[in-house]
DNA sequence: CATGTATATACACATATGTGTATATACATG
DNA sequence: CATGTATATACACATATGTGTATATACATG
């Protein structure tokens, strides 16, 4: 019922955003992945499950392999999402003052870098 | 360490989802999320500190009340992480033909809609 | 200071979830 | 068809997580 929440849901795991991260230069195969994973093969085949699942990577069988790829469709329907957000703020200066900001910065990680 | 992963992880829950929505028109008191939603305050609270922590909103108390309001750090930083994405598809037609995408039409709710 | 309101948190519990092991399935090759 | 490679899945298990109940904390009011 909730796509997004499907989406956030499989983005929400370490292991599949760098699944995810791998697949950003291309197509990957199944055992391809589990060489950059530090998880087993089954892991990895359950994880590509719940991608796939979610819409965001798509399968083609290539003999015995089976190639993985990422889904334009799941990344528009994010960024759909958050520019539904964007409107909140725009034309709206931050009414809430710079103190407040303050008390967040020790939980407040935005400017670190992940992939 | 994983960034991405906590803001995913916090949009993840249903509940969670619904809450940062009802934000989207402004700040809200722990209680008039309660009313909107079928779970006990208790419930809400937590949820409340998980977005916090995943730095998606901010904590302003005022009286007795505490009113929660979206930060826009993280939905730019959402925004960017899909941004990055964007590339993978830039001036790069799709190579892998419109009969794969049929096999993945069951799973695809990319139009359906959702909050 | 006694009482009420608003919110957070500790606790217990049922369920969801990620993982490895073992196994099944599918394809390729000789 | 026997064997090897590539991947998916059933199973068991430990851990994470969402929930309600009860309670603590903080502020407001008389």
């Amino acid at each position: 019922m909730e796509t997004h929440t499907a989406l956030f849901h499989a983005l929400a795991d370490p292991a599949r955003l760098r699944i995810v991260a791998a697949m950003k230069s291309g197509e990957c195969a199944v055992g391809d992945l589990v060489e950059r994973m530090d998880i087993h093969q089954s892991g990895v085949s359950r994880h590509l499950r719940i991608l796939a699942e979610a819409g965001i990577v798509r399968m083609r069988p290539e003999g015995q392999k089976r190639l993985y790829s990422l889904r334009k469709e799941a990344f528009d329907q994010l960024e759909t999402w958050v520019a539904g957000y964007r409107r909140h703020w725009e034309a709206r200066l931050d009414r809430f003052g710079a103190a407040l900001e303050h008390r967040q910065a020790t939980s407040d990680n935005s400017t670190k870098e992940s992939s």
